[in-house]
DNA sequence: ACCCGTGTTCGCTG
DNA sequence: TCAGCGAACACGGG
């Protein structure tokens, strides 16, 4: 599921649901896994979510101290992985399934008690203490692109980088969250349909016309998936006080144009079919008949 | 039983 | 030094 739009619809819904409240306990349940560890959770409490952003699919969450004596600032540096969501449920529900980190947060005004749980099946995605906050310190971190949905995609910079990948398909080449952080296995295919262009073509290859339409395929791709996670969350219940899970619901339609849609007719020209392919291991869809 | 997978990192190779 | 590749991580679902 977690690719940028999921992740976006993460963050907007941990800043409305914590937004300003203070942790008051943190607890992890995974016995195997070091990250995290309860001392390191021990550095939350008591602290105020005060900042919520995301750079691609990375979330990152600032935590300040209450003492107006400068108390420590803490970060939370937390990625979805595969199979990671962030749930929310009142404070004396059972933990949901897969939980790896549990956070309650206080009352606050007419808001409830509520405990917000990062769940992940397998163990893809993690959750770590960052000390100070200072996320940039982190190589991951600083070597991921500006992000697209917040700075736009910067045409030059983006052309330059294609230029250096001179084998490498596109498909392949824009999942590096160095060039546009955020394009996952979906958005990839997604983004390439909506631009026309061959996900097998070099990077290098690339015209300045063809990267244009690409960055607005990717961009019209993230913001059509965004919406409809928007509306499936509204849908479901969002604002009230019960169990709210982001994520789409299983068994709801494939809402992408090619995206697992190999052998269906192309939404577009109507004349080709969609495509799966194999490319670094990953599966592409396209229509063989109108993306060049 | 077997294979697949919406992500990332690491080690190897040329 | 580096682009590119394949494996590894873990585990439920088809």
């Amino acid at each position: 599921m977690p690719e940028l739009p999921e992740v976006e619809l993460a963050a907007r819904h941990l800043a409305r649901w914590a937004g300003r409240r203070r942790i008051r306990a943190a607890s992890c349940s995974e016995p195997r896994s070091l990250e995290p560890n309860p001392a390191a959770l021990s550095r939350l409490l008591r602290k105020r979510l005060t900042g919520v952003e995301r750079i691609g699919k990375n979330l990152l969450l600032t935590f300040d101290g209450a003492g107006k004596g400068g108390a420590a600032r803490v970060g939370v540096w937390s990625h979805l992985g595969m199979t990671g969501k962030w749930v929310r449920r009142r404070n004396d529900d059972l933990p949901p399934r897969f939980s790896r980190v549990r956070l309650d947060f206080e009352r606050e005004g007419s808001l409830h008690d509520i405990s917000l749980y990062f769940v992940d099946m397998r163990l893809f995605g993690f959750f770590r203490v960052v000390p100070g906050a200072r996320f940039s310190a982190i190589p991951v971190l600083a070597a991921l692109g500006p992000d697209p949905l917040r700075e736009g995609i910067d045409i030059a910079r983006l052309a330059a980088r294609l230029a250096r990948r001179r084998r490498l398909p596109i498909k392949v080449a824009i999942m590096d969250q160095a060039l546009i952080p955020g394009v996952g296995n979906i958005q990839a295919s997604e983004g390439l349909f909506r631009a026309k262009i061959d996900p097998r073509r070099p990077a290098a290859e690339l015209s300045l016309a063809e990267t244009k339409r690409l960055a607005r395929g990717l961009l019209a791709s993230f913001n059509f998936t965004l919406r409809r996670l928007e509306n499936a969350s509204a849908a479901t219940g969002g604002g009230a006080d019960r169990d709210v899970q982001y994520v789409e619901e299983p068994g709801s339609p494939n809402p992408f144009k090619v995206y697992d849609r190999a052998g269906a007719p192309c939404p577009r020209c109507h004349g080709g079919t969609i495509t799966r392919i194999v490319q670094a291991g990953r599966s592409t869809y396209f229509c063989p008949a109108c993306q060049i």
